[in-house]
DNA sequence: ACTAATCCTGATAAAATTAGTCAAGTATAA
DNA sequence: TTATACTTGACTAATTTTATCAGGATTAGT
């Protein structure tokens, strides 16, 4: 369990292109794409999906691309891969909230608290990881790019 | 992210089930699907995996049925979440191994290090619960079987 | 204004996974 | 002997994931 589909690798990969790359001109999907081989046009797909979150900046045109929208250590994996896989819950029911932005019923199934609580524990862990130290950890080293 | 899959839901369910019947006589498919609604069949599936994982012991026949094969004190969500859901790591590769039981390779993308960290942090986190507690958190409710 | 590069958007198709069913079998208790 | 209940593997249906594609809109450079 816990697994993150390509959509999230790609992703988390895209995201750590675009750190080293923060302060820079954009940097263009295809090549992002071909640093990491991710086929192009799923890759437009996923960085739209930061993009609507507002991870993401883009540029069209010639000379275009992707930026990200705050400093590397202002994002956190967390908001990346919510952006990517949906929000953080052991289940559907435990999402659910009425006007109030409360949860609808304390109690839903027999292990819905303990559910609750362990999703706000993992959510706590994959927000304490910033892009910045996603691109430290890796500054002095190469990577390969096809570890998928 | 992170969700169970109903094989996951259902199972950990039956668990608390047989958590709260523990000590007593087996506990029959068709009763612990009754009391959450859980389609028979299935729930015949994912008490094997149970088994297999040796979480849980059977007993065929008349007053035949399930029960735990330890204590629930003993039995941890995270073991349960694994046998019914896989391993936790938020990919593949990470969980491939040499033959010595090493990680093949200490780097695999520029993602793998932080992957492996919180693979274990949340690992550890669903290992930090019991069924126990489970059986414990709802000793003074009622629950809601019809939760998802 | 023209052109090439690049993002934008929605539709669609292929593949993989999950969810659930079914049937024939084996073991057990009464 | 009989009814009950687990065992096992095969099978189908539904859902999600993984892309692909096409046409459009925007921008930089000339
Ligand atoms: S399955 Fe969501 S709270 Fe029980
Ligand atoms: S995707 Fe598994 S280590 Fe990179």
């Amino acid at each position: 369990m816990l697994k993150l589909s390509n959509r999230g690798l790609y992703g988390i990969k895209a995201l750590y292109e675009l750190a080293n790359n923060y302060g820079k001109e954009p940097l263009a999907i295809r090549e992002i794409s071909k640093r990491h081989g991710m086929p192009v046009p799923f890759l437009e797909q996923v960085l739209h999906l930061l993009k609507k979150k507002g991870l993401v900046k883009s540029r069209r045109g010639s000379n275009g691309g992707y930026t990200l929208s705050r400093s590397p250590d202002k994002i956190t994996l967390g908001e990346a891969v919510i952006a990517l896989e949906g929000p953080i819950a052991l289940c559907d029911c435990i999402l659910k909230r009425d006007p109030d932005n409360k949860l609808e019923k304390e109690m839903r199934c027999v292990a819905s608290n303990i559910y609750r609580k362990l999703g706000e524990k993992v959510e706590q862990a994959f927000n304490s990881v910033t892009l910045l130290e996603l691109a430290e950890e890796n500054s002095d080293k190469t990577y390969i790019a096809t570890c998928k």
